[in-house]
DNA sequence: GCTTGACCTTGTCGCAGCGTCAGGGTTTCT
DNA sequence: AGAAACCCTGACGCTGCGACAAGGTCAAGC
């Protein structure tokens, strides 16, 4: 036989045939006067075996082993570590495909958030939020918090959404006061109401939960996206926010 | 933020955002004087859209699709594709993880085939033969059953499994009275009593079955694996086959 | 001041399992 | 005789980075 025959008759090309010849799994066959392999029964038989490994989802090293092996003692062991494999793989296309499906359904039923698939409960608080009138600074929160939803682990992101949740109710005027400042100076007289209002919904401890300022990373990075006023707004509420805390312990 | 903040905000390694950059999914961010990338939050916001989408199992030049398309309604289409897909890639492995235990728990307990894993319905029949005595042919046999495992289609694999539980009654005489032809001359007188006791098994209609002789392929490939007198004694019986089925119709 | 260690930079190779040219020769059918 | 269908070797491509190499930079400790 040729090599176009016996890839077809064993149901490969016969460019993997010449791919295992390579790699060692199976041996070259002997040469016709014109320079074609030749292939016989016992190419074919140990062809087909080579399928069976692979098709089992084995590597072609892995093959290689179990081949050389000449007894099955190797192959139980090189299953058992598939089956292993396998199970992960499966578990996680499968969280993957359940992931998508509730990701589809949202986006056929209504809206997807505009920020790309994201955990349920983001999606949940997005949700809630609602229809807000066209707000920059709300934008710029809805990226925020979609960056938070990949920061945040995950045992506390429904801690933190439990939160925002609070917040969600008072969203449309704090955005209302924050877009206010956006070209204000530092120390518009407005800048205190807006933090008065802003601390008001946030949690006592959170000045803790922070990074200190100035210690480089995200925090430093956030304030410094705002604009001037609105950034001194921002902390001022913190600080507030954190003294309150302290207050109450 | 530097590139090293950054990715451990987001998740991925240094690596990973500096591939990013090179294949244009993220935009280089400015550097600092002293050649080290600096980034902020926006950044952080896009990569962790980034991660969200290649988590889904996007690859990366879907996610800059996604990314380019700006208005959810091509990431709708992307992800039912992509939905389709995982749903068979599961569907493969799930056949794959069963077709693996039941070999595993054959295999542990008793044997597994020396070929290889095969079919269930070669296994089954495997196992009928059981414990032959030492026999090259038997070996041969089971070779080239294994390889009929893999190239007769599955629908057809469970006649042919059928006719050859017929003949399993009689392997081991048959087995011996060919093992016994291993070094006899094609006109050995004992080649006759081979081909009609071999030909008592076959079915009628295999003659036409077969492909001709002399037409290439695997048929001529197995008739030259044995040894002469085999081989005229397998030809004959195969004829004699062929004309009682062609004599009952 | 000097070293150490943890960062950063660019650039290159490697990986699995073949698919897919390119650039040639052979066989076979018409 | 020409076209179609095979065969040969050799080389690049693909995915999503990981893992070097061969440096520069910065903060801390001695």
């Amino acid at each position: 036989m040729r090599i176009g025959e016996i890839a077809a008759l064993v149901g490969v090309t016969p460019r993997a045939v010449r791919h295992y010849h390579q790699s060692g799994l199976l041996p070259e066959p002997p040469r016709r006067p014109n320079g074609y392999r030749e292939y016989g029964v016992r190419d074919a038989v140990l062809l087909a075996r080579i399928r069976r490994l692979t098709e089992l989802g084995l590597g072609l090293d892995e093959v290689r082993d179990v081949l050389a092996d000449d007894e099955g003692r190797g192959l139980v062991e090189v299953l058992e570590e598939l089956a292993e494999d396998l199970a992960r793989q499966e578990a996680v296309i499968r969280a993957r495909r359940e992931h998508l499906t509730t990701l589809l359904t949202e986006a056929r039923a209504g809206r997807l958030p505009a920020e790309g698939p994201v955990s349920p409960e983001l999606a949940a608080l997005l949700a809630g939020l609602g229809e807000l009138p066209e707000s920059p600074m709300a934008a710029k929160d809805r990226e925020i918090l979609a960056l938070l939803d990949v920061v945040v682990p995950e045992e506390e992101r429904a801690r933190l959404m439990e939160l925002m949740h609070g917040a969600a109710g008072s969203a449309r005027e704090l955005y209302a006061l924050l877009d206010a400042l956006a070209d204000a100076a530092p120390d518009d007289p407005r800048v205190d109401g807006a933090a008065r209002a802003l601390a008001a919904v946030l949690p006592d401890g959170i000045a803790v939960e922070l990074p200190p300022e100035g210690s480089g990373g995200l925090a430093d990075s956030f304030f410094a996206d705002l604009a001037p006023a609105q950034s001194a707004a921002v902390r001022r509420a913190i600080r507030l926010a954190g003294e309150r805390g302290e207050g109450n312990r």
